[in-house]
RNA sequence: GGGCGCGUAGCUCAGCGGGAGAGCACUCGGUUUACACCCGAGCGGUCGCAGGUUCGAACCCUGCCGCGCCCACCA
């Protein structure tokens, strides 16, 4: 009996294959999350929740798709695969689009007002709103942009259950970050300080160490002159002059000679007549300047390590705002200071070294160098150091037995690739304070905290009011604390709320719990927490990745995942990281229309892990290849009356045995999450099948070589094709799945992942196949050699090899012949393969 | 200054103790009824340098050179 014939396209083609396919996928619900299977069926995924405000680039396409070929597989494994999707709406960016966009800016002092709506066209003014109506607009405009995102994934194909999906600013995100502080707070492991703070004066917010980043400037040492307690000159180096009036010591090292008499003494500034300590300490370096330091309130974290250590006075005279403060700090001669009140940075600087040129006080020119100052990552003016009260949030910053309970957690972490543990256990071990985690901005999650206000109206920080988790999130802007009402607020005896916001990754560190559904929805939790797996870059470790670590840690005390993939970074062509401008120009959806989907994942997919991988076009077309290929190859195959059935003949168990090969390492190498190995070893087979095993066998599948033949040649293309399919699902969903829709019921990203075991069962011997392609390319060199056509028919081929090798060729002799068009096949022993053609 | 990774064919990269590989590019050939978005064949490399271990090293060890990144320092 014949099984029906499928329906073949004459002319298959890639194109047009991806919203199709999309549509159905989302139709049949193959990618619905069954909340149903227990935990130990399920493989849960933390995907990294993209920024809406920024769009996708090449670099998005790229680690995304390494994510679904691991979903993709899972759920063939016949796991239940939790993939949710996140949208990172919360923070600095969006802040920033949603001012341009409605000509609005968020004003926490404002009261909630229900009615409000933005402008048709923002106006030349922005309009204040409370943070209430601030947040509500940009949930409106975030949502347009999620639908623009969800539809490039789609199109890409990743196997998002996209009734899963999550906002970082949402509902459930606030009331999660909401909640964990709140539980950091009671078990003391967040508290508030009074501190000097690394500030951005732009945005005029703290920043947190781990937004820290290190840029080259142009600086130039000056070289002042102190006057010892004797009267005589003491010069002193430094980068910046403007901050004089700050002084608040000198530091020399302890082992200096040069300073040793001067140690325990005074010295007093140039201009500003102040007399400091001079001071000894281990930090001071002697091969700086002129080894002995100036300490001011504050320039650098060297100082606020030496302000700490040697409980040094404050002399501020930085504001917030990047200016130099109204009033002199105490000593300071109010004369000199005056000039300098609202003063720029630079334009003080200029000011203080006038003035000590003036005086003598300045020996020789300034010096010009370049040195690193630290910059917040989004900022573009140089951080000040000012001191203010800020939350913190303990993370073994300053706690030996935390920081070791991290560094424990990292080593439980199973990396991808390894290495990349060393980043993080760089930066756990370079942690040089507890986290920061409130930011002085308007847009984010507020804390969830008011202050009593005494009766002259200050707030007593000391005795935070803290909300009731059932009522989270809440926003202490517009909402009452418990037991106050609103018209307390701001009233001596009433209430103020926490003015401030949290640090984005207090909210991104909570990504498994938010899309878990922690304490919204414990069965889900239970069944997805810890999760398995976290894909994200290498540049985010500090970041997220630690956070994310940190908070499962004091709240769970477990890790959040088991697992952890880093991807690598998209490179251009002249190694450099891919710039946003550069890779706009290219967009993603470009990309995708022009290779196909199927193409660009297999560029994707071709980079090994955690590798920075250049921008390739060249790979999409080789993927664009691959892919008409297997449309082609199977068309074929079926074509012949492909049907499962017995494989019998030595050629195709040979091949079924290679293919068992294939499984095995496809199989080994996407459980340690290498797609890169795995579709390696499925193409190189799958070339190897078109090249040599379909042309082998080409013709006694036809028929032409009588009924038993071909039915084994036909149960091993369909067993094959089945397997291949099945092999390439996870890089190539919608090739894969449109040749699965011509013979095969439902979907192939359904369909189990093959198994080398079933293969072998009906395997042989595969040095038959090898032994035979060794004799079809000898043939085909001899042809190419003589410049003739590949069907040029060879009359006398004569083959010398060791007889198990003969042997060999001699169970494939019928469709050797037929495929080298040979007459005559003559087998002799010999000590070595040697193929003489006789044209 | 500390750490991690990388230097293999013109290009992009795989291989990481016993035959130096793939794709692209290049050259030559082929109107092959699965595929011209094709097929076949070929050319091309003292595996960064110098030592060492080993019967044997692209692969292990040491040092050096170059590139990239992370962290630290920032008078």
């Amino acid at each position: 009996m014949n099984p029906p014939r499928p329906t073949l396209p004459e002319r298959p083609t890639i194109d047009g294959l991806e919203p199709r396919w999309a549509g159905r996928w989302e139709e049949l619900g193959v990618h619905r999350f069954d909340r149903d299977r227990p935990r130990e069926d399920v493989f849960a995924i933390d995907t990294p929740p993209p920024t809406v405000s920024g769009s996708l680039h090449v670099g998005h396409v790229f680690s995304y798709t390494h994510t679904d070929v691991v979903a993709r597989y899972r759920r063939m494994r016949g796991q239940a695969v939790f993939y949710p999707m996140g949208w990172d709406d919360n923070g600095l960016p969006t802040e920033r689009r949603v001012q341009n966009h409605f000509g609005v800016r968020c004003d926490p002092a404002l009261p909630y007002d229900p009615a409000f709506e933005p402008p048709e066209k923002p106006g030349d003014r922005q309009i204040p709103v409370s943070r209430r109506n601030f947040i509500a607009l940009c949930e409106r405009l975030t949502e347009t942009d999620e639908v623009a995102f969800e539809e490039l994934w789609r199109r890409l194909g990743l196997s998002v259950d996209w009734s899963t999906t999550y906002r970082t600013i949402g509902t459930r995100a606030r009331a999660a970050a909401q909640r964990a502080f709140l539980r950091n707070l009671a078990r003391g492991e967040a508290y508030l300080a009074e501190a000097p703070t690394l500030w951005d004066v732009t945005f005029r917010t703290a920043v947190a160490q781990a937004e820290l980043e290190d840029r080259e400037r142009p600086a130039a040492f000056h070289r002042l002159l102190f006057t010892r307690a004797d009267g005589t000159d003491l010069e002193v180096a430094t980068t910046r002059p403007e901050l004089l009036p700050a002084c608040v010591a000198l530091v020399a090292h302890p082992d200096d000679e040069r300073y040793r008499d001067l140690v325990g003494g005074t010295a007093r500034t140039p201009v500003f007549g102040v007399e400091v300590p001079v001071l000894a300490h281990r930090a001071a370096d002697p091969e700086k300047g002129t080894g002995i330091a100036m300490v001011c309130t504050f320039g650098d974290t060297t100082d606020v390590l030496w302000w700490r250590e040697l409980q040094l006075p404050t002399r501020a005279v930085v504001g917030r705002d990047g200016r130099f403060l109204p009033e002199p700090p105490a000593g300071v001669d109010p004369a000199e200071y005056a000039p300098l009140a609202g003063a720029t940075v630079h334009a003080a600087r200029e000011h203080v070294v006038a003035r000590l040129r003036e005086a003598g006080r300045l020996v020789g020119e300034p010096e010009r160098i370049t040195h690193a100052v630290k910059f917040y990552e989004k900022g573009d003016r140089p951080l000040e150091i000012v001191t203010t009260r800020q939350w913190y949030v303990r993370n073994g910053g300053r706690d030996a037995d935390l920081r070791e309970a991290l560094l424990r957690r990292g080593r439980e972490l199973d990396w991808h690739p390894p290495h990349m543990r060393a980043r993080y256990e760089n930066w756990v071990e370079g942690l040089n304070g507890d986290w920061l985690v409130s930011r002085q901005r308007f847009f984010g999650v507020p804390f969830p905290l008011w202050y009593p206000l005494d009766e002259h109206g200050e707030p007593a920080h000391d005795r935070p009011i803290v909300a009731d988790e059932a009522a989270l999130p809440v926003d202490p802007s517009t909402d009452a604390p418990p037991g106050y009402t609103e018209a307390q607020r701001g009233v001596p005896g009433g209430f103020a709320g926490d003015p401030d916001v949290m640090d984005t990754w207090a909210t991104s560190s909570l990504s498994p719990q938010i899309a878990g559904g922690w304490c919204s929805d414990d069965d889900l939790f239970r069944r997805v927490f810890p999760f398995d797996l976290r894909p994200q870059a290498h540049d985010i470790i500090r970041t997220w990745l630690f956070s994310t670590v940190l908070r499962a840690h004091t709240e769970h005390d477990t890790l959040p995942w088991r697992h952890v993939a880093i991807s690598g970074w998209i490179l251009d062509p002249d190694r450099k990281k891919m710039s946003k401008s550069k890779g706009n120009v290219v967009t993603p959806m470009a990309l995708l229309e022009q290779y196909g989907s199927d193409a660009v994942r297999y560029w994707a997919a071709a980079a090994r892990p955690g590798t920075d991988t250049a921008f390739d076009p060249g790979q999409m077309k080789i993927g664009r290849r691959l892919a008409i290929k297997v449309l082609n190859a199977s068309r074929f195959a079926l074509s012949t009356g492909a049907a499962p059935g017995a494989v019998t003949a030595p050629l195709d168990r040979a091949l079924l045995a290679e293919l068992a090969v294939t499984v095995d390492a496809a199989t080994a190498a996407l459980d340690e999450f290498d797609h890169a190995r795995a579709l390696e070893a499925v193409e190189r087979f799958f070339w190897h099948f078109c090249d040599d095993y379909l042309e082998l066998v080409k013709a006694r599948a036809y028929g032409e070589h009588g009924d038993d033949a071909a039915a084994s040649a036909r149960a091993g293309l369909a067993a094959a094709l089945s397997v291949l399919l099945r092999l390439f699902a996870p890089v190539l969903p919608f090739v894969t799945e449109e040749v699965w829709s011509w013979w095969q019921d439902g979907s192939v990203h359904l369909a189990p992942w093959p198994d080398a075991g079933e293969l072998r069962a009906q395997a042989g011997d595969p040095d038959v196949l090898t032994a035979a392609t060794d004799v079809l390319t000898a043939v085909r060199r001899a042809k190419s050699e003589a410049k003739v056509s590949m069907r040029t028919e060879v009359g006398k081929t004569v083959v010398t090899a060791p007889p198990d090798v003969l042997a060999r060729i001699a169970l494939a002799e019928t469709d050797v012949r037929a495929a080298g068009r040979i007459e005559e096949l003559q087998l002799r022993e010999g000590p070595a393969l040697e193929v003489q053609v006789l044209l």
